[in-house]
DNA sequence: GTATTATTCAACCCAATGGTTGAGCATGAG
DNA sequence: CTCATGCTCAACCATTGGGTTGAATAATAC
């Protein structure tokens, strides 16, 4: 997994409207058409933001007649999972030692 | 754990750099100046990406005489994890579903 | 007190983002 | 064939982002 393709991923989810078409597209595979019903958005702009999660390979999207599927790409899912997991699992530990070190249960506070 | 946290914390990692800080600052706390070293940057970037990271949370810095002390945010941290674990089961999921579907072991391909 | 060190702030530059509109291009419908 | 539909492309605009430099602040060293 490269370095920069993180960055795309990243990247691509660190908008909201982006993360929306993610949620969406888990309920199954979509045209861009139906996908950017739900924003007050330009069709225009919705294509750009499939671009955008088109090139983090996070989304892929396939001529269909005159329509594009639009459907979540797991391979790529995988190479962001690998280095989440990677943190998550270190941060986790990392945190555990920290409470017992406070003395306290700080989980979930704010 | 509010939508627009998420825009700052995946923002923030969208960078090399910032993950590089964040690498070294698992190793344990360290000061501007210090963090600044491994990088081809000004002071003044390395205190922009600090900002960045503590704007989303992720670091905090605390005063310790004239020099700053940055270490990683647990609290924080929990937050993002939240979303990235909701995220990963259910992709996760979808995923093997898919190898099924497809009759192969697909994962990790590229 | 003065000089030095650690860091931030402010102003600026350039490239990239997110948005718009309007034209352009296939495909499907009549 | 012609027209409408679905989508992308190109040009443009305003805002943000990452970088720089130089001045400002604050604590330490001498």
């Amino acid at each position: 997994m490269v370095e920069q393709n993180l960055d795309l991923v990243f990247r691509a989810l660190a908008d909201p409207t982006r993360r929306a078409i993610l949620d969406r597209l888990t309920q199954g595979e979509a045209t861009v058409g139906h996908l950017a019903e739900p924003f007050s958005l330009s069709f225009a702009a919705v294509s750009k933001h499939l671009g955008v999660l088109e090139r983090a390979r996070l989304v892929t999207r396939e001529a269909r007649g005159r329509e594009r599927m639009c459907r979540i790409n797991p391979s790529a899912l995988r190479d962001a999972l690998a280095w989440l997991e990677a943190h998550e699992r270190f941060w986790s530990d990392r945190l555990n030692a920290l409470d017992q070190l406070v003395g306290n249960d700080s989980r979930g506070e704010r």
